[in-house]
DNA sequence: CGTTCTGTTGAAGTCTTTCAAATATAGTGG
DNA sequence: CCACTATATTTGAAAGACTTCAACAGAACG
């Protein structure tokens, strides 16, 4: 069963959209290279729905989202599907050093692309030392986040799956305190991204409404009504509590009994 | 909550000790640069349980593992612990162009590590072409290897994640047909990576004993007897069956009732 | 050879899933 | 613009898988 990365989300950059912003933090000739990446482009519109490429498609282009969004996924022999991430606005994928893309990407909402021949890229990355920077800070933070999805998996309940898939969601669309979150994707999307059944979803959503710390005012957005509650409930712990010594509490839920950690060290 | 990367597999080379092999497939340039990042390692000892690096520790080394096992960790604020992964003699971890680690590194077992300064891999990276694109290369498979994890947490049932668990570290351990696998792993370890309790990996492995799938000889060997069955239990479907016609048997397990796949497209 | 840690098994409890049904939303054609 | 159909979401109730609690067995270690 073979598999590979492919997609990568901008730092820190609330969310360009197509051109590198003029407040780009970064070093001037970095930027230069980037434009230069970005005249490589070709504009594609995918309607809700429909495949980008699939996993074991030749890695022929790399995109990056101009509007809407795109879940990247894996599906098993019998059906079972598993969403990696959602790419939102600003978010570039769909390249990974290999031949085949290893995951398939869908247009989760109607979505405009920018499209990147792999060729291209490659030549470019030769050249312009700040692509090259470019790329592997995309793929650093690729990694990173994929870590934190597998603690979500991992360690985490129904209702801080949730939690966590809130709050991570609205930190990358840039969502301000008060303003409403948008919602592209279906529950049975949020589903298969956080391991969850939809129903499941369904109910840890309805149940943080009924807390208050979520409004639902329709189907498509959420209101965080209280994010340090959502905080709690994502990091097993208040906001702010600049690394506790260590196993703290007395943990309540799935297994967290193995606080050794180093008796040595 | 900030994370970041920091390891990496070699892909096919079934298990390089310190030095790359002779039969090394790649280009001759590329083997020799690799041979100078070598000759900026140093030898270090780890004791079972030591800790190699912490999640925010500064990044200065990365390193290489000649033997032993190594376990890369995060932990939560309320000391819940997920294990992203081990990594086995040839593996080369603790690096991800980040400021810190991201992960913590702890020694599953007494394990000897070649470390390689940071700033020594930048210098080579910046003029040995061929360690820039093996550097690119590892990360690549670690996000692979991160993707299919992620699948395993968040569609695979208890018994599935452990069939996925023996397959991948056989093959990694480059067991032959008949060998024995070693565990040097606990079963809290084993539990902490695929998302479980120990009780419930001791279960299952005594149920995949009692179904004469594998052998348990003692507490760190597993003997697989029957490997198409493990296969058939890690991937949802037989061994070789070059991509079925998309969801073809009724699926039994764990919410795989979405296989609406792009109406257009 | 006893103490301690790790692993194994049993039984009860919990959370999530599954199955089922109702409601809401979106899309279509009159 | 409305009625009607298809799709998506929500809620309830029962079943199931995994966890939790508890006790025991076995290996490791001094």
């Amino acid at each position: 069963m073979s598999m590979n990365f492919s997609a990568v989300r901008k730092p820190e950059t609330p969310m360009v959209r197509g051109q590198a912003s003029a407040a780009d933090p970064r070093p001037a000739a970095l930027t230069a290279d980037l434009r230069a990446l970005h005249q490589l482009s070709t504009r594609i519109r995918f309607t809700r729905g429909e495949t980008i490429f699939g996993e074991s498609d030749d890695e022929t282009h790399a995109y990056k989202i101009v509007s809407g969004v795109v879940r990247l996924c894996k599906y098993t022999l019998d059906g079972r599907r598993q969403i990696i991430d959602f790419m939102l606005p600003g978010d570039f994928f769909g390249f990974s050093k290999r031949n085949e893309y290893g995951v398939t990407a869908e247009a989760v909402s109607d979505t405009v692309l920018l499209s990147f021949p792999r060729k291209q890229i490659e030549r470019l990355e030769a050249t312009a030392p700040g692509v090259q920077k470019h790329m592997n800070a995309l793929m650093s933070d690729w990694v990173m986040s994929m870590q934190h999805h597998i603690v979500v998996l991992g360690c985490q309940t129904a209702k801080e799956r949730i939690a966590s898939f809130l709050l991570r969601l609205q930190e990358r669309a840039g969502v301000q305190a008060g303003e409403r979150l948008d919602l592209s994707m279906g529950r049975q999307d949020i589903a298969d991204h956080l391991g969850l059944t939809i129903e499941t979803v369904c109910r840890a959503l309805s149940e943080l409404k009924r807390e208050g710390v979520i409004g639902i005012p329709n189907v498509h957005q959420i209101a965080v009504t209280d994010t340090s509650a959502l905080y709690e409930l994502a990091e097993g712990g208040p906001r702010d509590e600049e690394y506790a010594p260590m196993a703290p509490n007395p943990v309540s839920h799935r297994s967290a009994r193995h606080c050794e950690r180093s008796l040595l060290s």
